[in-house]
DNA sequence: CTTGATCTTTACGTTAACGTCAACTATGGA
DNA sequence: TCCATAGTTGACGTTAACGTAAAGATCAAG
C-alpha cells in the first residue's frame, strides 16, 4: 500500500502496458521518452524502487504507473525533492495529527499555486494562439510599408 | 514598437502601477517578488533594456509590463533562452516567409505542448485536492488499527 | 570460448539560473 | 565633510538534474 500512482487518480500511461506485467529500464525509457540515466537517477533520489533479477532492475507496473505520475509532477514545475515529499506525505499512513496539518497546509498552497500557474498558462496559450494569428495574417504579403 | 507586453494581450500586474511612469530595480523586485540580482540577469540574457540616468537603471512602464510576462512565461516552464527566442521572433518584423513559417512551427508546437502541460496541471490539482480531502477525512481518528 | 547486446555502478562534467561577496560610485542629509 | 543609503560592475560559488565516459557483469548466439 500507500503508492501514490495507486492511491491518486488513475494516470493515462502512453501505452496500456498491454498485456505485459513487468518492464525493462530502457522500455520504460522509449515509452516516457527519457533516457535510462534519468529513471536511475530518480530511483536514486529515492523516488522509485524496482525489484532486482540478480543485478538488473525489473519494473512492476505499479512502477511503471508511478514513474508517469512522477513525470507528469516534473511537468507542470515540480522538483525531484518536492516529489520525494509528496511521495513521503503520502506514506505518512499514522503520523500525528500536527503532521497532517503541516501536510494540509503546503498542499493546499501548493493547490494554489497550481491554479495561478494555470491562469498563466492559458494566458500564455492565448497569447500565442494570438501570435500565430498575427503571422499568419501578415505572411501573404510582404510585408514593406 | 515590437515590444512583446504590448504587442500581446495586456497582463495583470501586481499592482497597477498607480500614477507611476518610471521604477528602480528594486520597485520593480518588490513588486514582483524577485531579487535585484535576477532582474540584472534578465537583462544580461537581452530579456529587458531599462534605460540609465547615470549608472542607475530606471525602468519604464513597458519594461515593467515586459518583466512581468517574462516571469509569467518562467512560471509556465520556459527556460530565458526560450523567452528570449520568443522576443526576438516577436521583433521579426519584416523577416523571410521562411522565418516566418519556422516560427509558425515552433509556436504550433509549442502550444501543443502547453495545452499538455495544463491538462497534467488540471489532473494534478484534482489529485492534491483528493489527496486533500482523503486526508482530512482521516485527520479526526487517530488511525491505529 | 568469444562476441555483441544490454545491463550495471562509479564518478566526474555540464548547464541554467541565479546567490553571494567584494569593491566602487553617486547622492542627499547631519 | 563624513556617512548612510541605493545603486553599480565583476567574479566566483551553488544547486538541480541529469550527461557522459569508463570499466565491469551477464547471457544468448555463433
Amino acid at each position: 500500500m500507500s503508492d501514490i500512482a495507486h492511491a491518486f487518480a488513475v494516470i493515462a500511461v502512453p501505452t496500456p502496458a498491454g498485456s505485459a506485467t513487468h518492464f525493462t529500464i530502457t522500455e520504460l525509457s522509449l515509452t516516457f521518452q527519457v533516457t535510462p540515466r534519468a529513471i536511475r537517477f530518480y530511483e536514486d533520489q529515492g523516488l522509485i524502487a524496482p525489484e532486482r533479477q540478480g543485478q538488473n532492475r525489473v519494473y512492476s507496473r505499479r512502477d511503471r504507473a508511478r514513474l508517469a505520475w512522477i513525470l507528469r509532477a516534473k511537468n507542470v514545475g515540480f522538483s525531484l525533492a518536492e516529489i520525494r515529499e509528496m511521495i513521503d506525505l503520502y506514506d505518512l499512513g499514522d503520523g500525528r495529527s500536527t503532521q497532517r496539518r503541516v501536510t494540509l497546509d503546503k498542499c493546499r498552497a501548493r493547490i494554489t499555486a497550481l491554479k495561478e500557474q494555470r491562469d498563466d498558462l492559458d494566458a500564455t496559450i492565448d497569447e500565442l494562439e494570438n501570435f500565430c494569428a498575427v503571422v499568419e495574417t501578415v505572411t501573404p504579403r510582404a510585408a514593406n510599408a
